[in-house]
DNA sequence: GCCGTTTTCGGCCCGACTGTTTTCAGTCG
């Protein structure tokens, strides 16, 4: 994990202990609200750019959030370590009881009296309850709900608690939408949720239908290609189970003129829907999935931007609904103008099967490029420095050939790019002489990942400082949930990365997301200009561009802070001040 | 516990589904 990535290490600890604090609450059996506050207090100290270890105890509580309460104890965790909230509650609460709420429709409430009443403090004790009778023997329970807890239970040993890398869920939405769409019944479909606001990993996926026949479609879920098993549902909605991957799928039925409030309501985020419907609530309005409503009457729900507006809030993209302050930009006019995919003029990373890994030909790539309507398009081949059949100099001389020739007849310009690799001491694969020679030079790490952060570190700072080298690409490695970033003092590449004009990559590539958004954020405020890349090995991946917007959507980024975002003439701009030295 | 262009007290997002509570609480999205 790269700590780099943090504002701060006390907001991450302040934010787990306020989480824990919450939770703790609510199986006390504490006022919900007061829950909610420390629920909050969480998210802002997560949220937060600046250091709650440092700021003025004056200033705490201009965070939104944070009250009086959460102050003090802020402060008591800065001078003691630890709070006393905490640890009185960690004394109270038995902690066998924490995991029992793990089990599908287990909530605070029964667990609290699983343990109270049968002495149930562990998920192997809730299962030999259920076997005794002593569940369905509770007052207010039954046999069913006995049953149903034991199901919950043998769930639980699967994969299925894990989060996936957004990589493997997208191919399936993608397909399961299809499916849907293409039913007679259904008007539209589309996935919404964690998928939707392109965070980095998904719990589950959701997927909304507008439908005038909810029961017709529902009929028809069963027999579609992603779907392994329908395990619960009524009329409005369902859960079933994927047959690719081990992962829950919510399937939502709408009306079709209420499309747009059920995007809204399912794409969230929960604390940004929360957000939003509190301001309607100041506003005598009332937000639900089915629209906006004064009284009986319904005034915004066809499109999301409509419901939006009556709120008086700019239309927000789903990559910022994650309640990190957007609902008060928002407000006060200044939501970022945050880069969309329309501005993007090219893509500066890209491949064909000159090196190793490409697999469409030059000419494929470059055709569907600029199918795209873009103004430039970079082919980076792997060059010699990698063990996949990278090329050498006298194999780019040959693809310097290919491209003039095709430079007539490509109806966009094209980059003579290289994806030089970093080694371990910070040179690249070619002396400058032959760097000197390529329109654009994107270098990135591919090698020697468990290096200490010292090393690595010196290593992209060496990089940096080639006159050469204009793009880091995939700055940290990282593959969602394979493979962790490499250790790096992100601040200080950061600052490099500003001082000696040297772009950092967003590599779109679904596995990759990397820069990650919240790195994105670090950058933007740093002020570093960034690239936007699809990574792309065939034409189908140029796609890869639009997670790689989301990206930089959600680390607040607008087109001015992307290079990519500017024409020809502004890129060689930036190429040739790098080559030529800054100040 | 937080917060205020109604408010410094009294509200706090809103709905689907389940089970057994004959009228709704708990859980989840
Ligand atoms: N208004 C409101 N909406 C909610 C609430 N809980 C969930 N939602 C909405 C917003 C969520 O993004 C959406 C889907 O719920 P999920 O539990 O699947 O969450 P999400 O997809 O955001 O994250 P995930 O990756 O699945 O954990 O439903 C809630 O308590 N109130
Ligand atoms: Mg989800
Ligand atoms: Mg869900
Ligand atoms: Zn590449």
């Amino acid at each position: 994990m790269s700590r780099g990535a943090l504002v701060s290490w006390t907001n991450t600890e302040l934010e787990r202990s306020f989480k824990e604090i919450a939770e703790l609450l609510e199986l006390d059996g504490a006022d919900r609200f007061r829950v909610r506050a420390y629920e909050r207090a969480a998210a802002a100290a997560a949220a937060a750019r600046e250091d709650l270890g440092t700021v003025e105890r004056e200033r705490l509580t201009e965070v939104e959030g944070v009250g009086s309460s959460t102050a003090e104890k802020i402060i008591e965790w800065r001078e003691h370590g630890s709070m006393s909230l905490l640890e009185d509650l960690r004394a109270r609460v038995p902690s066998g009881v924490r995991e029992l709420t793990g089990v599908p429709g287990l909530g605070p409430k029964l667990a609290r009296r699983l343990h109270d009443e049968l002495g149930v403090d562990s998920l192997d004790a809730l299962r030999a309850a259920i076997d005794a009778g002593d569940v369905a023997a509770l007052s207010g329970l039954g046999a069913k709900r006995a049953e149903n807890l034991r199901a919950g239970l043998s769930r639980l040993g699967g994969k299925d608690a894990d989060r996936h890398p957004i990589g493997d869920v997208l191919p399936l939405a993608e397909r399961l939408v299809r499916e849907l769409e293409e039913l007679p019944s259904a008007r539209a479909a589309a996935y919404a949720g964690s998928l939707r606001r392109l965070r980095e990993t998904i719990g589950d996926l959701d997927v909304l239908v507008a439908t005038h026949h909810p029961g017709d479609v529902r009929a028809a879920v069963p027999e579609l290609g992603p779907v392994a098993e329908v395990v619960s549902g009524g009329d409005r909605k369902l859960h079933v189970r994927s047959r690719s991957i081990d992962i829950g799928i919510d399937i939502r039925f709408v009306p079709p003129d209420a499309w747009g409030a059920a995007l809204c309501y399912f794409t969230g985020s929960k604390a940004h829907n929360v957000r939003v419907r509190e301001r309607a609530v100041r506003r005598g309005l009332s937000l639900n999935e089915y629209g906006l409503w004064r009284d009986e009457t319904r005034i915004a729900g066809s499109t999301e931007e409509e419901v939006y507006v009556a709120l008086d809030l700019p239309w927000i993209s789903p990559s910022l609904r994650e309640d990190t302050g957007e609902v008060e930009a928002g407000d006060s006019g200044h939501l970022p103008d945050v880069v969309e995919p329309a501005d993007l003029c090219g893509d500066l990373h890209g491949h064909s099967d000159w090196s190793g890994d490409g697999r469409a030909s030059l000419d494929e790539m470059v055709a569907a490029a600029a199918s795209r309507g873009w103004d430039y398009w970079a082919v980076t081949d792997h060059a010699i420095g990698l063990a996949i059949n990278g090329l050498d100099t006298d194999g780019f001389a040959r693809r310097r050939e290919a491209i003039a020739e095709l430079r007539p007849r490509a109806g966009i310009a094209i980059l003579d790019a290289v994806e030089l690799n970093i080694a371990v001491d910070g040179s690249v694969d070619f002396d400058d002489a032959e760097l000197a020679g390529f329109d654009l030079c994107v270098a990135a790490i591919h090698t020697q990942m468990d290096r200490p952060r010292d090393v690595q570190t010196r290593r992209v700072l060496t990089a940096m400082a080639n006159p050469h080298v204009h793009v880091i690409g995939h700055l940290t490695g990282r593959k969602i949930g394979r493979r962790p970033p490499i250790d790096l003092d992100v601040d200080a590449v950061v600052a490099e990365a500003v001082r000696t004009g040297t772009a950092l990559e967003v590599n779109g590539s679904p596995a990759r997301l990397d820069l990650s958004g919240e790195l994105v954020r670090k950058a933007v405020e740093a002020g570093a200009t960034l690239t936007i890349s699809s990574d792309a090995h065939e034409p189908g991946e140029l796609r890869n561009v639009e997670t790689g917007v989301g990206t930089a959507q959600r680390g607040w980024a607008r087109a001015a802070d992307v290079l990519n975002c500017r024409d020809a003439d502004g890129l060689r701009a930036f190429v040739d001040e790098k080559r030529t030295g800054r100040g």
